[in-house]
DNA sequence: GTTCTAGAAC
DNA sequence: GTTCTAGAAC
């Protein structure tokens, strides 16, 4: 921004008596509001009011009302007020603006538009919340609030806008603002708006030079900040025209980067695939997939300068006038394309070796050792092997460096063909074969990429429909209030409200429905995404991810968990407690980052446990989970010991949950906070085992004969059970 | 996860 | 002949 200090300095001259001002702040959650607030209050003469609609309710949420009578109070006082509130659309803003006109004063608008990973990260942290569900939901709310921004304008009735991208824009306003005294006042105008602006734009060019030689600077105007839109003037030979920057009438491109997989070429290296022909399969799979794609982006990223097949798929992609903002290269360290190439990739391929082993060497070493073991785990988790052609996902957890440095949530393994004779499986010369197997690969990469992406949009969708449900709320106003309120901070309100929603069975018809629908939809979608998890299992995921469409099965939801009737329930009263943790899909995904989500887990099940005891003082309840769950998202299992339901119908139901493959919560949790990983008693011998009686321990030779017995069984329960807080009793509860 | 059903067990 | 299990398909 550039503030002309000569009109600065030319204020207050013909007015010495004190005149209030508007100054309405515009920005995200986490872009600086509060800060500058702060800092004007602190260093400025004149008397200023912060009007704060997160503190005006004092620990309650405050309303646009409070804040517009604390505006009117103090302007009366003769105070200047800072409206310390998102006011990201125009309609937000009126109220405020019209105080100036009430109340003959100036309103300016102090706008902090910058870069929404920076406000994200920012929001994350103020919470702080750094886990990958939090985080990934700050991100949600953030930009989709940043999707509805409109940038303010004159005619909205300011008399001044300053227009802040950088911190430096920041550090100037609150400056220039914590400067003036109590009659002096500011010209009017717009300051600091969109052009190339050099403070930010030497910052990537000084990136582009480093990357890329520096001979087609463009000299259009762009939008400092927007990393997204780096790579789109500089990585293509004639990129050709400016396509994307126009925000002539306040129509600004996002400052969050649209879904992007970045991908080396894959088998050309140690596998010496031969470049040509390689640089032909990926432009050819490349233009098949590129608008199937939405606004998402396929990079191609190789280390070197002089790299061959970059500058054969560049030549290749513009002859085909492949749209070079959905497709172009990069040169860069795939591990590292944000912190150091300012490039945002979320998602980065791997190539992967057969085994799915770190090491080796190449990209496969490099994303390995960045993302530490982590990955290694998550890979394994998921497949031992990989067969040339194919690709697979691997959520990262939020513990890997890769996720909290480099913003990348998924590696996708690719193993393409291998014509070299000191590798296994090679094709020698065959390349019929081989570019089959190339083909294959690229395509399965962009297919699992794709499931991504389409799993990353129901996850925003999601995320901005939440906060719906405070309808009474002043929509995006509140936004500020709206990111703690997903960071978990009060919930009680929304528990209690969906509450209402417990003993209506009925909707289990209902939720059948969706589950065939979401099952039909991943089979689609999602096929490749998680090819450990049939269509079927994906029905808990689902409804974690997307609580708002199963209202009628879900009895309650917090930001870490959602909670329903189980649709087969195996005994009277069998609910699921779902964590909404993204990646956390089963047990053994389990870690001592998790036990916040364990607990929680555990306590909301010892509440329902406690609501039914209340309800049937006779049931006896037992919380835990399966050792390998048939179905996607870690779910814990509450569930009453009678075991008398229909849906109860053979032995795998019954040693699912009476033999060592069922984990005790409690026991889940010591182990986790001892050794940082539950134990699993995976083994299919447990599903086999012969039935026994879950109290008197009498062994019966079918489903229908041991059902008969436990209808009738009161003998205690075996001891172990009732240690620890295994089993949860009336008594318990009380 | 369930449903369906062939064929084993009774 | 009927009951029950278990594997395939979804």
């Amino acid at each position: 921004m550039e503030v002309d200090d000569e009109m600065i300095k030319s204020i207050g001259e013909e007015e010495e008596k004190r005149k209030p001002i508007v100054v309405i702040l515009v920005g995200a959650p986490g872009s600086g509001k509060s800060t500058f607030c702060d800092h004007v209050m602190r260093v400025s003469t004149r008397p200023w009011v912060r009007v704060c609609q997160d503190t005006i309710g004092n620990g309650k949420a405050g309303t646009k009302a409070q804040c517009l009578a604390l505006s009117n109070t103090s302007l009366k006082e003769e105070k200047s007020i800072l409206i310390d509130r998102c006011n990201l659309d125009r309609e937000q803003r009126a109220d405020f603006v019209k105080l100036g006109e009430s109340h003959q004063v100036d309103v300016h608008a102090v706008v902090l538009d910058l870069p929404a990973k920076l406000c994200i990260s920012r929001s994350v942290k103020r919470t702080g919340h750094e886990g990958n569900l939090q985080g990934g939901k700050a991100a949600a709310v953030v930009n989709r609030m940043l999707q509805k921004k409109e940038l303010p304008k004159l005619n909205e009735g300011f008399s001044r806008i300053t227009f802040c991208q950088n911190e430096n824009d920041v550090q100037a306003a609150m400056d220039t603002y914590g400067a003036l005294s109590s009659s002096d006042s500011l010209p009017s105008g717009c300051y600091g708006e969109k052009k190339a602006d050099t403070k930010v734009q030497l910052g990537i060019m000084k990136f582009l030079k480093r990357v890329d030689p520096p001979n087609r600077v463009r000299s259009d105007k762009t939008v400092p900040g927007s990393l997204a839109e780096i790579p789109k003037e500089n990585h293509f030979v004639d990129a050709g025209q400016d396509q994307q920057m126009g925000s002539e009438n306040g129509a600004h491109p996002l400052d969050s980067p649209p879904p992007t997989l970045a991908f080396p070429s894959i088998s050309t290296a140690d596998f010496q695939f031969n470049i040509d022909r390689a640089s032909e399969i990926i432009v050819e799979t490349v233009e098949e997939f590129i608008n199937k794609l939405g606004n998402a982006r396929l990079v191609l990223v190789d280390l070197s300068h002089g790299s061959k097949i970059l500058s054969l798929v560049k030549t290749k992609a513009a002859i085909k006038n492949i749209d070079h903002k959905k497709f172009f290269t990069f040169v860069g360290d795939i591990t590292k394309l944000r912190s150091e190439g300012g490039l945002h990739c979320n998602v980065i391929a791997n190539a992967a070796n057969w085994r799915l082993k770190p090491g080796g060497g190449g990209v496969n070493a490099a994303i390995y050792n960045a993302a530490g073991p982590d990955l290694d785990t998550a890979t394994k988790n998921r497949a031992g092997s990989l067969a040339p052609g194919k690709a697979i996902t691997v959520p990262l957890p939020s513990t890997s460096s890769l996720f909290s440095k480099e913003g990348v949530t998924h590696v996708i393994h690719v193993l393409g063909p291998n014509m070299n004779p000191k590798r296994p499986n090679c094709l020698k010369d065959d390349y019929n074969k081989g570019t089959k197997v190339l083909r294959e690969a690229y395509l399965s990469l962009f297919e699992n990429f794709a499931s991504i992406v389409n799993a990353q949009e129901k996850l925003s969708d999601s995320s901005s429909v939440k906060p719906d449900s405070h309808s009474h709320l002043d929509g995006i106003s509140n936004c500020d209030q709206k990111v703690r309120r997903e960071d978990g901070a009060s919930n009680t309100e929304r528990n209690k409200k969906l509450k209402g929603f417990i003993g209506e069975t009925e909707s289990k018809t209902l939720y059948s429905v969706d589950v065939k629908e979401n099952a039909i939809n991943s089979g689609k979608k999602s096929q490749s995404l998680n090819k450990d998890w049939g269509s079927w299992a994906q029905a808990l995921y689902s409804v974690a991810m997307h609580p708002e469409k199963h209202r009628n099965d879900v009895i309650e939801v917090s930001d870490d968990i959602v909670v329903l009737n189980d649709l087969y329930p195996k005994a009277q009263k069998h609910v699921l407690v779902i964590s909404r943790a993204e990646g956390l899909d089963r047990l053994a995904d389990v870690r001592e980052e998790h036990l916040p989500v364990l607990r929680t887990m555990h306590d909301v099940g010892l509440k329902w446990a406690q609501t039914f005891l209340s309800e049937n003082e006779s049931l006896v309840f037992r919380l835990g989970y399966h050792s390998a769950p048939s179905m996607r998202q870690l779910h814990l299992h509450v569930i009453s010991q009678d075991f008398n339901s229909k849906h109860l119908k053979n032995k795998k139901h019954w040693n699912s949950f009476n033999s060592p493959f069922f984990r005790d919560s409690v026991d889940v949790i010591q182990e986790v906070s001892e050794q940082g990983k539950a134990t699993l008693n995976e083994d299919e011998k447990f599903m086999s085992m012969e039935l026994r009686c879950n109290r008197c321990r009498s062994a019966h030779p079918n489903i229908p004969r041991l059902k008969s017995h436990i209808g009738i069984c009161k003998s205690p329960f075996p001891a172990p059970l009732l240690q620890n807080g295994r089993l949860l009793t009336k008594s318990d509860a009380c």
